[in-house]
DNA sequence: TAGTTTTGTGTTAACGTACACATTTTTTTC
DNA sequence: GAAAAAAATGTGTACGTTAACACAAAACTA
């Protein structure tokens, strides 16, 4: 079945009567044509329909793009190691194009060496960089000197809160509500249920925030008769005073952890051999064993691989094929359980 | 910007002291080289990692390519419907390729349209068809047709049992367990919980028997206090003749219904004024509503629209940049609640 | 040894786009 | 109305890959 190719400028050329170089100038708009031969080069691009052929633009456009990548260190936090897979899995993908990546990391606890590394990458010039925002301020000012010096960007899993350009990321209000409603489903009013924020450092706040504000919107609004408390602790604090929360708080039921450090909870408690809901982020190794056993009912999943493989994806569609870059694209929040976990990994 | 750009059979040519001419041949085996170039180009091949430039390749092998595609008719069944879109965005996306699409539809409940419109489209002897194989023996028996044809083909949705070249789709198996685990976390036993197939036609029979197996496998295996009972009803008993399931089983408490038609199950219930446990399948506008309004606890999202893409997306990346068609692609059993299902549309 | 086939090799013309450059046509100037 | 300047248009080449083609050298025939 040889049905019909697409139009090419030729095919415009030769219906309007010109050359290809008029179609061509008419088509990029750089001038030295006449009237008479625009209006007949404009008539036949509308009769013809003419898209101009990406593979033939992109070839002919052959320059090395540069593309940085900035993300928190998975060593520092195994919550980041998909981003690298993701990361990784693009950069295999579009090895015969000419694109020359780096990927750099920072320390997730050290706005600085996000400040340096960023300052770092500003003077190669890149083309484009994308970069995870962990840090507001921090981020706000990275983002502003790319936008003067014309550089892409692109932001995955925390957003810019000042000029959002394109992101890539999760509704995090919503994400909140979506624990919420689990844990109404698992345990039943009256009680009291807990937001548990989990950090070395109290960065990233704005993210966790945004998250307990989603889980308080849900009772507040529908369910009243829970009682919503809210814990700020760092990891080690977790693991050794675990014991005194609970004694101060026998009532708590239910324990909705804001950050992918969910099974340190899960396992504290687990220690102090009580059962109770709980209820995270992220399908970190640890945090999937806690579901499997059932220390844990239910996982967030924040889908990172994905998102550092979109954002990523579309900074290279917009350079090599001249793709629009979307403003904010939004994942959907993936409940996880014991069995579709399976399914995810 | 000024990086090393990819190595081409250029490079390869000036280093093994050949031609391009002479390389080419190399590289497609055809023939028509003496063993002397053939070792100087295989070294400098190793030397360089040379791999084709896919962009310059499609551009060369300018072919119209024919993709056909047939699926059940979403008037028949709105299932279908986010497919079309999911076909349709593909179409958008690869518009400016030479690409010739045809997308033909057939009623989800006739086999025989089913096997016509599958002959007729043998007859157009397509490069590549894209279809869903709701009926067993017909696709077992088209399945075989295409392949003596030498035309590509890959499934979604519904696997083919016999012969399975490439599928994109869910571990339905998996499914019905993520189901039963959600109903085990509602209803508590000991307690009666009912699988319900609700069909038309009992065709895709071994889809909805999957689901059901995994069901009774979790409760089996972990969870023997629940007893578990089957219905297979149609859509006009569902809607007429509930209440005398209910009448004749009064200890149900939990619904696990194996197709679209959730909604049905939960507007009888809601219709004799009993407050049930409800999960079934697919973001129908219908079962989104009751979702919302509670009559419905949970739904597993099946990603119609990601299915259809995907599986034609490998068709258009194997026929465009010789990419491998990957065997069977299983995609992530999605949980969705009233609060995560906004991230889901 | 001349004539024929086989085998190895390099050259070249596409594919569609984009842009520099050459060439033609039109307009301006004196 | 001829020369100069400006504007409009056409031509050629490159991007990397592919395959048909041309041509030479070697290997066979008779």
């Amino acid at each position: 079945m040889r049905m019909k190719k697409n139009t090419t400028i030729k095919d415009i050329a030769k219906l309007a009567g010109v050359s290809i170089g008029t179609v061509d100038r008419v088509l990029h708009k750089r001038g030295r044509v006449s009237e008479k031969a625009l209006n007949k080069v404009n008539e036949a691009l509308k009769e013809l329909q003419y898209t101009p052929n990406p593979i033939a633009r992109s070839l002919r456009n052959n320059v090395v793009h540069t593309i940085q990548i900035l993300i928190p260190d998975p060593k520092k936090d195994p919550y980041w190691s998909p981003c690298m897979e993701g990361v990784h899995e693009l950069m295999e993908e579009f090895a015969a194009f000419d694109l020359d990546f780096s990927l750099h990391t920072y320390d997730p606890s050290k706005p600085r060496s996000f400040t340096t590394m960023g300052n770092k990458i500003l003077d190669q010039e890149p083309d484009a960089l994308l970069f995870v925002p962990l840090f507001g301020r921090e981020s706000t000012l990275l983002q502003q000197k790319l936008f003067e010096r014309n550089i892409l960007s692109t932001t995955f899993n925390s957003p810019v809160w000042d000029h959002v350009h394109h992101h890539v990321g999760q509704d995090l209000f919503l994400s909140g509500k979506v624990g919420a409603k689990l844990v109404s489903d698992l345990v039943k009013p009256p009680c009291q249920v807990a937001v548990i924020h989990v950090e070395e450092t109290f960065n990233n706040a704005a993210h966790m925030q945004e998250k307990e504000n989603g889980f308080r919107s849900f009772f507040e609004e529908s369910h009243p008769d829970y009682e919503v408390l809210t814990f700020t602790l760092k990891s080690l604090e977790v693991r050794n005073n675990f014991d005194r929360v609970m004694r101060e708080h026998p009532k708590l039921e239910a324990f909705f952890v804001t950050t992918s450090r969910t099974y340190e909870v899960a396992e504290s408690l687990h220690g102090l051999g009580v059962t109770k809901t709980v209820i995270g982020y992220d399908l970190l190794h640890e945090n999937i064993k806690c579901l499997e056993n059932g220390q844990i009912q239910f996982l967030i999943h924040q889908a990172p691989k994905q998102q550092a493989y979109l954002s990523l994806r579309s900074l290279v569609d917009n350079l090599l094929f001249n793709k629009e870059l979307p403003q904010i694209k939004l994942l959907p929040i993936d409940i996880i359980n014991a069995e579709n976990v399976k399914s995810y990994i």
